[in-house]
DNA sequence: ATCGAAATTGATACTCATTCTCAATTGAGA
DNA sequence: TCTCAATTGAGAATGAGTATCAATTTCGAT
């Protein structure tokens, strides 16, 4: 439970001899509070959502900051209850680690939707991979682009309206 | 071979009514004269290089700018003569594309080396992936990041000799 | 071979995500 | 409470990649 996570990261705060702060807390509570794979963007805009809502807090001048956002989801990754992960648009994400085993990922190049998805067989295949060319893994991702079935759905409504506007198409390699 | 990669890349330039330059020559070749992952910079680096041993052009005042690098690189890949590759570490890499059937990679955390992989097994594991949750992939990329054998030999050897200078240990009372 | 419209180029300014710097503030142990 | 190291926010800096633009080059039409 979110409890638990916060547990870890006090703990991995205090054998470090670093400080509890409400800057912290409030942003690995955004990051708690969904499953979403979330920008650093993502969670400072959260963050700061939620403090202004705040009346308690109606003497606070400034925002959380995004070098501290950034700051802090450092501290989250190394604690271990962060995984970053990069899909290639120039922005890196977050994703739960704690309670959340390895998994791949499907993203849609339509809506951007992202599925997570696991496989035992892949993982043997990975395995063997491993051995054949005697190499240690320390990370590994799956990453599958395309699109999901309701923008492929959607996409293909869109081609039998502009079917007369076919000028570029080359092959993929197969 | 090299003249066909160049002929194709000719035949895309022409069908498009863009034109042949000097530039778009020596960043193609260069693009070519190699199997490695090459960034921008790599290219940018080895085109200038290779113009400054001309001496053909001893009047050339000029190198190949950053700019015509990554526009022809983008031509290069949309001709379907390369492929973007990003691992991750804040840089695109080229690689080629024609006459180099789809595969994944194997990246070294210590030496940087890349190892090429394929695996027919893993094709049946997605395609039955893709199947299960409807999704139409445009693009798919399994990259594993660790230690190939010989750094992975020589860590160990680093921590046989530095075993003893464990000072900083906070207690784990768990 | 020349002409000229259109494409291309290099330099440079710019964008955008992320990191760095630093003075001011804050947390927590003594 | 005191003290001092850790933390903070603002803004500067970084670094890869893109956009702008005047000058240059290409290439088909003449």
């Amino acid at each position: 439970m979110e409890s638990e996570a916060k547990q870890i990261f006090d703990d991995y705060i205090r054998e470090r001899g670093l400080k509890g702060t409400a800057q912290r807390d409030l942003i690995l509570s955004a990051f708690l509070s969904t499953e979403d794979h979330l920008t650093a963007e993502d969670i400072h805009r959260l963050v700061n959502d939620s403090v202004s809502h705040n009346d308690f807090s109606s003497d606070k001048k400034h925002g959380v900051g995004f070098a501290t956002v950034y700051r802090t989801m450092k501290l989250i990754t190394d604690s271990g209850l962060a995984r970053e992960v990069i899909f290639g648009d120039g922005v890196s994400r977050f994703e739960h680690k704690y309670g959340h085993p390895h998994h791949h990922h499907l993203i849609c190049n339509g809506c951007g939707e992202i599925t997570e998805f696991s496989s035992q067989k892949m993982n043997e295949v990975e395995k063997h991979i491993l051995k054949k060319y005697s190499f240690k893994a320390e990370s590994h991702h799956f990453k599958i682009f395309g699109l999901c079935k309701n923008c492929e759905e959607s996409r293909n409504q869109e081609k039998q309206k502009k079917s007369k506007k076919n000028k570029k198409m080359y092959q993929e390699d197969k």
